[in-house]
RNA sequence: GCCUCCUUAGCUCAGUCGGUAGAGCGUUUCACUCGUAAUGAAAAGGUCGCCAGUUCGAUUCUGGCAGGGGGCUCCA
């Protein structure tokens, strides 16, 4: 054996002379917060060498990269202790997720509550036993044989070389390449305690882990995420770098959960879900009303400056509608069963003497407006025609996806249809999505992205021809918008492709907001036409947009995003007069009066309690504005301010109170 | 639809190892109350989600159904 020859590689953008051999953990041995290497662009264990000319970089724990790699890790340790604990437990998968991890388990009984806690327990002796994580290549029949008793694991070796079919989160375990395991080595004694079929890369040892993690909770997940396939029971967990990052993540769950629309909607009286109604059906009350009366009437006044005008159609009807547009071919899983009336029996024989006709709950508003298009010769001249609706639909949500407002089974859409001739097209969806963007931000949403939902081959219709130009269209009026695109490949409806808007919100989740489709299909179906100037008929070209989405939703979204504090203009009450003694009232009336035929929603509160009393509870109901008049006030004809952060404003006089507060509410200000 | 957990006063939740229940907030009443997040007292309010079964007796145990939470699958 010769001696060993000196290499270059460039480390961290600079050459560096090395021995044959090197590995990341020599480059950066005194650097603990270094976990793996990027090594020519791949991600590598710190242990292995690495080779000439290689480009390397340190990813450190606190990296996106690190976040993963220790996610992953802890995953495993969190899976070596489920072994412990259950003997008969077969291993899935288990990724690293956004914010953390999970891990399926082939279990005889679901994992409870004190076992996650258990769990935590043993994997912290794991932790702290400094396992060491050691790649180890294997072949195919090697690592059968290794695997053998642990039926997934063979299952996807098996899959090896087709990873994009194994289902979510697979390709983490067996990869691209070769074959690997990782053994788990005790820094005592050498011994390998655990293994796992895995492509990794790891932590070089398990103390990286510290105590920064938890385990949240646990839950079925189908094998290979394929309804057919088995429930796995998969237990989730989060990892950390340190612990105080561990709080802050905690911290922030707390805080989605205190902006939580179900829990807000109850405490601010805002709507309920009434058993009584059955699942996903909500009813607003009055404050919810108005809240959705306020938004409602905005975008009404909004679609009028943009040239919509306003159509009415019914919640029911014949099953023909939806045989014409294809919707009971399509989802009529998604429908709500037909009701069937209007059959005649035989009083005697009981056979039937008039067939009676099935009428279902319409999933889609679409059909109607078509109707309404057809109902009479449409002339080039009336082009675009924008039919807009706040139209209520039903859908047969399965029972175990209804959420709050967010998936319900009756909603109401604010939705419109929009005729135009092929070349009017682009010009109508550039406007339409500009226009989109631009009411959105008036309800306060400013960050957003477009995701372009193109064609599913297996659920679609129409040529390919006229797929390709609407989906063109539509990603050439995506791309001049400016926004960030993002692919969505075969995520369009049947009848054409989809622009959708997705906005963040104030604590930087997503939402699916509006969509803008493209659908040569249905005029089809409904043989909608339009006289050319030429003479001709010509088939007009179909938007579908939805701005809200639903309102339902829509409204969902503005309460978590204002964590109930909604801006003036949409509050339920948006002004609470409080007089300082009893002795005021008269005078606050009188405030509250002049308000009131501004068009203010204005409230005095005249109730026994106390005053401090009643600013606590003014502020409990995120009022934007409490007006105070005591002595001083009325003495001046003044009134003073307090606003939702605690600051005030005091001494007032009532005019220009009143102008503000109106001014305030006409900006639309947040 | 599947897995799992849950359902006690309007809300948030105690509790009964099987003998029909309690707190805080809220509500009502009375008294008090002149300056920025809880004045005090009293009262009302529950077939312990619904239907069966076991039992002398079920809110408590068992089963079914409904509604809800967390996931999976789905989301025109």
């Amino acid at each position: 054996m010769s001696a060993p020859q000196n290499i270059t590689l460039i480390v961290d953008g600079e050459e560096n002379q090395v021995t044959e051999g090197t590995t990341g953990a020599d480059l950066y041995g005194t650097r603990r917060e270094v976990v793996v290497v990027r090594v020519d662009g791949e991600l590598k264990d710190l242990d292995q060498p690495i080779p000439a000319g290689a480009k390397v970089e340190a990813v450190t724990i606190d990296s996106a990269d690190g976040l993963n790699v220790l996610r992953h890790s802890t995953a495993h340790v969190m899976a070596q202790a489920v072994q412990q604990l259950r003997k008969d437990s077969k291993l899935g998968i288990g990724p690293y997720i956004t914010d953390g991890f999970y891990f399926d388990f082939d279990v005889d009984e679901p994992f409870t509550p004190e076992d996650l806690k258990q769990l935590e327990k043993m994997m912290l002796k794991i932790v702290n036993s400094n396992q060491r994580f050691v790649r180890r290549a294997v072949s195919e029949t090697e690592a059968l044989a290794e695997m053998a008793g642990e039926p997934y694991k063979e299952e996807l070796i098996g899959l090896k070389g087709h990873s994009d079919e194994a289902g979510e989160g697979a390709n983490i375990e067996v990869g691209a390449g070769e074959l690997t395991i990782y053994d788990n080595v005790d820094a005592k004694s050498g011994e390998v305690v655990w293994k796992d079929l895995c492509r990794g890369p790891h932590l070089p040892n398990t103390k990286l882990i510290s105590n920064a993690y938890a385990l949240t909770r646990s839950a079925a997940a189908y094998w290979r995420g394929n309804e057919k396939n088995k429930q796995l029971q998969r237990i989730y967990g989060t990892a950390w770098p340190t612990k105080d990052d561990l709080k802050a993540y905690q911290e922030r769950l707390a805080e989605a959960e205190r902006r939580d629309h179900r829990r807000l909607g109850a405490e601010l009286d805002l709507f309920s879900f009434p058993d009584e109604l059955g699942s996903g059906l909500p009813v607003f009350h009055p404050k919810g009303g108005t809240v959705r009366k306020a938004m409602e009437d905005y975008s009404r006044q909004r679609h009028t400056e943009a040239g919509y005008e306003f159509v009415y159609t019914p919640h029911i009807t014949k099953s023909n509608l939806y045989e014409v547009s294809g919707h009971l071919d399509w989802y009529r899983d998604g429908m709500f069963p037909p009701m069937h009336v209007d059959e005649t029996r035989d009083p005697e024989t009981g056979e039937v003497v008039k067939p009676g006709q099935d009428y279902y709950l319409k999933p889609m508003n679409c059909p109607m407006h078509n109707l309404i298009f057809r109902s009479r010769g449409r002339s080039y001249r009336e082009l675009p025609l924008r039919l807009f609706e706040f139209g209520s639909v039903y859908r047969y949500e399965k029972s175990g996806v209804v959420h709050g407002l967010t998936r319900v089974r009756g909603m109401t859409q604010d939705d419109a249809h929009i005729y135009c001739t092929r070349e009017q097209m682009k010009d109508e969806l550039t406007t339409t999505l500009n226009f989109v963007l631009d009411l959105l931000k008036d309800y306060g949403l400013d960050d957003f992205f477009l995701e372009l939902s193109t064609k599913d081959p297996e659920k679609s219709v129409g040529s390919d021809e006229v797929w390709d130009e609407a989906t063109r269209t539509l990603a050439e009026v995506a791309e001049a918008s400016g926004l960030e695109l993002v692919p969505d490949p075969g995520g369009a409806a049947f009848y054409g492709p989809k622009i959708s808007v997705q906005a963040r919100d104030a604590i930087g989740r997503t939402w699916q907001m509006s969509t803008i489709q493209l659908d040569f299909n249905l005029p089809e179906r409904f043989e909608l036409e339009y006289q050319a100037a030429d003479g001709s008929r010509q088939r007009p070209v179909m938007i579908h947009r939805a701005l809200f989405g639903s309102v339902e939703r829509f409204m969902g979204l503005l309460i978590e995003h204002y964590a109930g504090a909604f801006p003036a203009w949409l509050a339920p009450v948006q002004v609470v007069g409080i007089p300082v003694a009893e002795t005021f009232n008269d005078y606050m009336l009188e405030i509250v009066a002049k308000l009131r035929a501004q068009g203010i929603r204005a409230e005095a509160d005249l109730g026994s309690d106390r005053f401090p009393k009643k600013i606590r509870t003014a502020s409990k109901d995120k009022v934007p504005f409490v007006l105070i008049a005591g002595g001083e006030d009325a003495e001046a004809g003044a009134v003073s301010f307090r606003f939702r952060d605690g600051s005030q404003d005091n001494g007032i006089p009532v005019d220009e109170a009143v102008s503000r507060i109106v001014q305030a509410v006409a900006r639309r200000g947040n």
